[in-house]
DNA sequence: GCAAAAGTGTTCAGTATACACCCATGC
DNA sequence: GCATGGGTGTATACTGAACACTTTTGC
């Protein structure tokens, strides 16, 4: 490793970047150039960034979003998190045998994000760059599958806590997409009148008039999140979803 | 840095480390040789361990215990996290200037023992290693106040999910005690009758006779926890305290 | 007019909260 | 016997959960 390399060699980040389409939930995976096989975006530190910015410069460029909601959820730290022989093996035509970093501790992250807002831009070293549902996964390479597992799990436990839909939805939606929203992270179905009451109690909602085309039924209310209101709740902290 | 330097060198952590002593949350803080500020116990990560066995190795180191409640809470990963010079300056007698690390992040944990279990060991940098009341902190080396500061708050959330006090409170304890532990972190009062029915009603705790010496008033029960039902409650996370 | 989805209100049960009195002990 | 803290039960308000019917729209 060159004296120069201006990243950090001990510390990556691996972001699990989520969006909610057609009922499912998404995640944001790279194929790298020539392999069969998936991995989560993320990467690299600049020496001269923060682990939280790293996250945002990543985000931005495999999404072109900015001013998302990202959380940090853990550290995977441990010393063989997984198998670096088969991983070099797979890898060798991208990084030479004898770059590999020793050992690297990573710090996970997801967001969430709005599906029809992002076009999944690949970088220099993927082939292809696309949404998978979480519930079919493709091969993934390192042990990026646990740390979708893990996301997954933080993000139910942030759902009790916390509101969430913001970036996640398009600027307007139905009372019934935000609650199929809410249905899929926690995989399980909600009741709609208990629902749409404890969303509006929330006072998070602003209802507008009536959307006509599309549904082959009665047409659903508009909404559109609050932000004051929404960040007054994200901030303290006190919804509680059982 | 020499090649065979054992240590990452781009990741550190720090320990919080809590404990409970005549009704005061307390914080074990070293002194480092020769100087006036404290600090975290914390540090170096070994290439050979994974990052939460190295913050266990630490708390074993400082404290003799293991087989701890250990919660790793954030990343500290700006890139200016204080005023390097400040510290470099400080500590030139221990680190020579060209020693520093360019650029280091911080993996949190936080630990709560038992403070009768405790004996503080200052390691060979350190003068002094002893509990403070985190509500009068001396003035601290790095962004450790900091540090502190969010591992309080994280505890006070974790306390919403979860039972509290396994490694916290001697084996045997008493209902106001557990209380006043609760009120301490939470930092306001509770009311005992629902206090005690809420604890109660979770299964967790087994009562024992009654104690006698002591106390100038009646003698109160003491009680145990139930490691078993402990575990599960901590596991489904399903405690709510408001 | 029929099928499919959206919208609304009420009842019931469980739990959090507020609150007052008696009991045991050391001095 | 009195001051101090420990222990217990009850009434009330709130909140989450369960549940059924009417409305709108496209076909």
């Amino acid at each position: 490793m060159p004296f120069s390399f201006p990243f950090l060699s001990e510390l990556t980040l691996d972001c699990v970047i989520l969006a909610f389409h057609e009922d499912k939930l998404k995640v944001l995976l790279l194929r790298l150039r020539q392999t069969q096989d998936w991995s989560l975006p993320g990467g690299l530190i600049r020496k001269d960034e923060g682990v939280d910015e790293a996250a945002c410069r990543t985000l931005k460029e495999r999404t072109g979003l900015e001013h998302i909601f990202l959380q940090q959820f853990k550290v995977f730290g441990q010393v063989k998190r997984y198998d670096k022989e088969e991983i070099k093996e797979k890898l060798k035509h991208l990084v030479a045998p004898e770059k590999w970093f020793d050992r690297a501790v990573s710090v996970g992250y997801y967001a969430l994000v709005d599906y029809a807002k992002v076009t999944p831009a690949p970088d220099a070293l993927a082939d292809e760059c696309r949404w998978w549902d979480v519930q079919s996964l493709p091969s993934l390479l390192f042990d990026h599958q646990h740390i979708i597992q893990v996301a997954r799990q933080s993000l139910r436990i942030q759902l009790n806590w916390q509101p969430i839909g913001y970036n996640l939805l398009p600027e307007e939606f139905t009372m019934p997409e935000l609650q199929r929203l809410y249905e899929t992270i926690l995989g399980r179905a909600l009741d709609p009148r208990n629902f749409q009451r404890k969303m509006l109690g929330l006072g998070i909602l602003d209802r507008l008039g009536i959307r006509r085309k599309g549904g082959a039924h009665k047409a659903p209310y508009l909404y559109r999140f609050n932000k004051g209101h929404y960040d007054a709740v994200l901030k303290e902290g006190n919804m509680f979803f059982t």
